[in-house]
DNA sequence: TGTCAACTGACAGTCGGTGTCAACCTGCGG
DNA sequence: CCGCAGGTTGACACCGACTGTCAGTTGACA
């Protein structure tokens, strides 16, 4: 699922170890109080070589090993299946193959994001990406133009619920499971998003 | 729906020259090509006054006149209303009350903004703090945690649709106007969000 | 081993953004 | 008419993220 050459694993490995130190010095001092150099005199690297790893000190935070995976995965599961259902199945299948480690990582990730402003906005353009892809595989697959109407506000509308998710999945610290609050979620859009329909009786209470 | 006192009204004439400059440069000359510097020479203003009035580069794109009011304007509409009813009828009205050198305006930024990566990325930061706004409202008038995995995941599944309609309205460059596309949005949302079932039946093409 | 491409570190420079301080306008009481 | 207080502005100095370049090194591969 991941390396090509010795080259692209040792770079990995480098990526790795960098982010890590980081992490270490933005939980300590907080995202914005700790330059670049610092996080590269710590790994034993030069910041060129940082920027040129992750680009952006953003992305230090952001970037996720088993990212590079995810587009060929996402397409082939959109090809052959109904389009929630495969998009559900590739999520679950890389939670499911996700070590404690690995779910520890992306929620010491995740905190970190929503502390620091410029990591936050990263984060959400980040994901934001990921629904320019389901657009594409989308339209292809219903035969429409990428910019249909109904193909974009459903691409946008999926992944603005799983973004949903995680503050969720955020707000309530992480204590379920993210398999669990992602079959929920999944529940949620099968149901059509209907939460017109489960609106209070009621009137409401005055502030 | 504007002003409070006179303070607040040359504030904002002062904003709107000086983003009317800043959008003229970057159109000639590319977001990135334009320094801040020039913007403050070009407005008569010093860069200081730029970064106190707009706080940052990209907000000179992305800021507008209208904004301060849509809070208060949305929370009131979430109150007596089915939520998406509110949300659509704030919306509604805002386009209508648009004068045609408004949408003008408007078109010429989202031009810019999917011009530049980095304008790309405030401006959907931006719109995520939109469903921010919901969750809070939404929460309270369902009479559930802000952290319920429903109304997360309904607010920004929304936001995340209207996102998607503005990417269809830059992708056919403008052609429909605004009110009809936002009408035809909604009419998705109503529906459900099922393109699910509107899959074709035929197979694939291979690519 | 030799060659070539990719990678790395060092360095200088640009520019966005922040903090500080002095000058200035604006309205108010004497 | 004169000071005076609060908010607004401009000038300046500073930090740090990010870019481009260049020379030196390392690794892949014949």
């Amino acid at each position: 699922m991941t390396d090509g050459g010795l080259r692209e694993r040792k770079r990995t490995a480098a990526m790795y170890r960098i982010q890590t130190e980081a992490l270490d010095l933005f939980e300590q001092r907080g995202f914005d109080d700790v330059t670049v150099e610092e996080i590269a005199e710590a790994s034993d690297v030069s910041p060129s070589s940082i920027y040129r790893y992750f680009g952006t000190k953003e992305e230090l935070v952001l970037w996720d090993e088993f990212d590079p995976g995810m587009g060929p995965l996402l397409a082939a599961a959109l090809s052959d299946a109904v389009p929630l259902d495969g998009i559900r199945q590739v999520m679950t299948d890389g939670i499911d193959g996700m070590s404690a480690a690995d779910e520890q990582r992306l929620i010491r990730r995740l905190r970190l994001a929503a502390l620091s402003p410029s990591l936050a906005q990263a984060a959400v353009a980040r994901s934001y990406a990921f629904a320019e892809m389901v657009e594409q595989v989308l339209a292809q697959q219903l035969g429409r133009p990428v910019d249909d109407l109904e193909v974009q506000v459903f691409s946008h509308a999926l992944l603005g619920g799983l973004l949903g998710m995680f503050h969720h999945w955020q707000g309530t610290d992480f204590a379920e499971p993210l398999a669990g609050v992602l079959k929920r979620t999944f529940t949620i859009f099968e149901e059509g998003l209907d939460i017109v329909s489960a609106r209070v009786p009621e009137p409401v209470v005055e502030n």
